[in-house]
DNA sequence: TTGTCTGCAAACACTTTGCACTTTT
DNA sequence: AAAAGTGCAAAGTGTTTGCAGACAA
């Protein structure tokens, strides 16, 4: 993942906001700073749960300045926030799920089938055994994704009434 | 290709052929054995790479027997075969792509962005921190999929020129 | 002004489904 | 004969794209 601050007065990078990473990344790609590119950082920002490009959508809809951005430019500006390092995208049950990247952690997810939950953990252990396999199959990783599929203590209980297919 | 025999007078679920796995699969379900799923399980248990719908769809079409299952058929048996656990299902670029669960060890991947390879490797240690982790949240782990991506040896090589997307 | 962005509608890839007919049991 | 399976064509999903008008630089 090539992160880099172009122009490093100090310790630039990390103490930006989102918003002004992202404006940054558009600058520096000779992509303008529109309202709409505008609204959904912000939106996004400033919820930190995992969400999907609909809930993005729905969420946006809620407010009158959101409102106007249309499906295909939040899809767009999602793919571009992904580029920019901000979010990072996994695909779960067929849809692609974002959660933010910039400045958290690397973690990897406990994923119950039953109530399709993400639990985050972090386990530095994960990232040892793939730069170890890495190695050996001279294999030049970028990034890894665990994701332990399985049922939680809530949907345990309810176990037998929900049908809960496993989809990859 | 077919191998064994359906009836085996010692161990017996492990040595099972696919088919007749999948046969058993079936008959305990109340389904059929029907033309079109006997020539689909023979024809994926004699290929062990990695494939997808199309790919197995193709690969039928080349012969006279395959040629009359059709693309819902493969579409449906695929789904079969992973519920009897002969097969296992991950998404990659937004396609689904099946490998081999019936008899081989469990292993995770080292997935090559240039050239779409997935390459295979075994860790012990990958499934105990998915224990620990799952013990950790109170979550009963069913199962785990670990993908590390990045760059084969080949690839990196004409790493400039081939555009590798980083689609999840 | 220039060139990027946007929204719309249509196109997409992959997968699933309704239904009348065929097969297995 | 009864029930399940099949193929076809059509419908879904979630996401992407061509294009004309809108807008940032």
């Amino acid at each position: 993942m090539a992160v880099g601050s172009d122009f490093s007065l100090g310790s630039v990078d990390v103490a930006l906001t989102p918003a002004a990473r992202f404006a940054e990344f558009l600058r520096t790609r000779g992509k303008r700073i529109t309202r709409q590119r505008r609204v959904i950082v912000d939106h996004v920002a400033s919820h930190h749960e995992h969400f999907d490009a609909e809930q993005l959508l729905a969420g946006l809809r809620k407010t009158p300045e959101g409102s106007r951005a249309s499906r295909p430019t939040v899809y767009r500006t999602l793919a571009e926030m992904v580029d920019a390092g901000l979010l990072k995208k996994m695909v779960l049950d067929g849809r692609a799920v974002y959660e933010h990247d910039y400045g958290y952690p690397q973690h990897d997810h406990l994923y119950c089938t039953g109530c399709r939950t993400l639990i985050e953990f972090s386990s530095d252990e994960v990232a040892r055994i793939c730069d170890a396999v890495a190695g050996q199959h001279q294999f030049r990783a970028q990034s890894h994704r665990l994701i332990v599929t399985g049922l939680c203590t809530h949907c345990r209980s309810s176990k037998s009434r929900s049908r809960h297919q496993d989809r990859v």
